[in-house]
DNA sequence: CATGAATGAGTCTTCATTCAT
DNA sequence: AATGAATGAAGACTCATTCAT
């Protein structure tokens, strides 16, 4: 449930997403409880499966109901819509990213020297990539959906976009202020950055393209700090 | 219509895209030819704008219609589809890319020393800016769809992503063969750059965040050719 | 629950409405009696109180199940159905009219004089006053839903209106027997009466319009002794 | 389609309701004009008869399209709703009360003598019978429906109801400060009056009970102005 | 040709009813 | 017994596509 939303996104939000009703019957851990967490699960990961094989707009209630193996009423127990069904998948990345923006900053304040703040972004790379590890998937509908128009269902993703480039920006902007970056305007280093990042996650995640995406990575290090040539 | 189709996609691409009845009376460059052509250029502007306000998945034939101010049973006579209206869309900028790479190839093999393969790229760009400066909206249509999965009417826009990825490599391998690039494989620095640019176009585009884009574009070549630091 | 079901409504009436399970556990009167009877209860004034509000075909089980602070299994052990609540709410107001027209018919039957019979139509006039003072709400729901056609949940409500019909009816023509009434067709005037006072019941109970209710009725039973001139 | 939506009602109402599009090819009184009248007649009866059979609440779209003989979604190209529909069925009716009140409203003001304006009530009363004659369906839904609560599709009659109270409250204010009526507030006879009324035609229209619909008035007439007795 | 009327399959959403816990 | 989770049959509404005029 995401429990903050920043007033960044200018388009709605709803305040909970699938999230079953507060109070239930039978104990936590009992077999009731189970059953429900294993129904929320099955919807998030039906739903995810058939977005990343058709697109959020190209695949309806009915088909994530049967893809959980649940029925279609069922579906509204536990989403009020696909929306909200988007909303919880995208909702750890999106807490796992602000955690991670928000030590960078934290970090990049007391850092002084250039060599600390090297450190300082190498530990946010490195969150970055974790939270990458541990859902591959979000990303890839990340990846997928964020840049068409933000209406319906693609909502939060649009949001978490949002979100995201402003951590970006802010963040190339400190660099920049410390003394690092100092050639090229912090708007569109960051966005160079981030563009190159997520066309390489989308050949990585999608079309399988690295055989050793740690490889990509280390010479895609090296492109952003050398450049090309 | 898009008179050649590379074997590379491969998602269906119907033969002709958005053609009015090939019997038609009247003569050419007559009032009625005329008209045809109004007709067909206010469906596919009708069809761009309403595109790029909500996605192609969630613009309805009839809004199209209504939109070019023609009745709803119009449309068919002029394209089969929307994705026939996409397709069409795309062509003329498929087709000027197709030239830019194909002419870019050809120079490139003459070109023996670097400067002269710099050249060569140079060229490119310049006409790839070119074709940007002809049909910015084609182009932030396919900035907005390229990535959701190729299904129904944004075939024709993934096929052209394909297309575009495919070019960008070659051309990348090339100038790695002839000795530019040494320091980062073809695929990486291919990926990375079109990533870059495609995001940096994306924040002109669509959320108009540089005042001046020629100076985005400087900046964006030292990075490219220097690296961020 | 419904004791006895006259003849005459045509619809089907279910033959026992809103009773807790035959064998129950624990002593009559004890705490699991006194649980049933609250439950019972509240379902019964859920239901009435959403019924009046929007109407009893626009009102889930969900709903009055929640507003009575229970689980929507939990109706189902009270009630068979919609319909059933509503048979038991119209029931006790059912007996009572029931009650009151036999007794006018018993005291009719030996009154002689019209004075008489005058009081003995005083004194229905007076018990049914009784029920509507003990009843209101189930009479508004009477006078919202018995004009709508005899489907569903409302078949109970029709029944009863059917009867209310005939004991009006019945009654005026003894009436009309006895040398009262002489001028009008005891049909006509039964169904006047009979709508008048439900007009003004409605204009009473839904919309308060009359502070003073006695005063409308004194003035009532003017107009129709006397007319209206 | 309603032209004037006096302010009168709470409840929502939607400016047209039951209209083709205004500009519509085909020359009027063609083949293309004819069908949309005809499909426009055919829904609105097909509706009509279902409410009467079955209630507006327990009748579906797709049931009045199939019984006008027409594709469900075809419904929607002539009315919004199902609310629209009843809107179109209620607003004749509701204009030829208008009519007959206004008339009835100017007529009164100029009569001065109590015969003059009795004449005038005469006037209306005929009015009204003769809006009756034209539309007994119609009527016989009012008189079905109005009790029910204001939701959804009954909207439409419910406001019909309260201008119809309004007029003949005020209608009987007047007859009230002109001198007729003394003995009862008006308030008090017009309700009354109504509901007789209505409960008579209810008789008359849904149960066939008057073999002679025309002695029924007299004697209703007589009742009314003389008493029960 | 142009128009928009007709069609019906498809989608979202609600709800009565049953049942596992 | 009580609870609310599961089910699937409706019902409202949309939309691509065809076709009469």
């Amino acid at each position: 449930m995401p429990t903050s939303r920043p007033s960044t996104p200018t388009q709605t939000s709803r305040a909970d997403a699938v999230q079953p009703p507060s109070r239930r019957p039978g104990p936590a851990g009992g077999k009731r409880d189970t059953n429900r967490k294993e129904r929320t699960q099955s919807l998030l990961s039906a739903g995810l499966r058939l977005f990343l094989a058709r697109g959020v707009e190209n695949v309806t209630v009915d088909e994530i109901a049967k893809e959980a193996g649940t029925a279609k009423g069922n579906f509204y127990r536990y989403a009020t819509d696909k929306q909200d069904l988007v909303e919880a998948l995208v909702q750890p990345v999106d807490e796992a990213f602000d955690a991670a923006f928000k030590r960078c900053n934290e970090d990049s304040e007391t850092a002084t020297s250039q060599t600390a703040l090297t450190t300082v972004y190498m530990r946010l790379a490195f969150d970055l990539l974790e939270v990458l590890r541990n859902h591959p998937d979000t990303v890839r509908l990340y990846l997928q959906e964020a840049h068409a128009p933000a209406i319906g269902a693609r909502i939060p993703i649009a949001n978490f976009q949002q979100k995201l480039i402003a951590h970006a920006v802010r963040m190339t902007q400190v660099a920049h202020d410390k003394g690092l970056l100092k050639k090229i305007p912090p708007l569109v280093s960051a966005l160079a950055v981030m563009g190159a990042v997520e066309r390489l996650l989308m050949a990585h995640l999608r079309d399988g393209l690295f055989d050793n995406p740690a490889d990509a990575v280390r010479h895609l290090v090296r492109f952003v700090m050398e450049g090309i040539s």
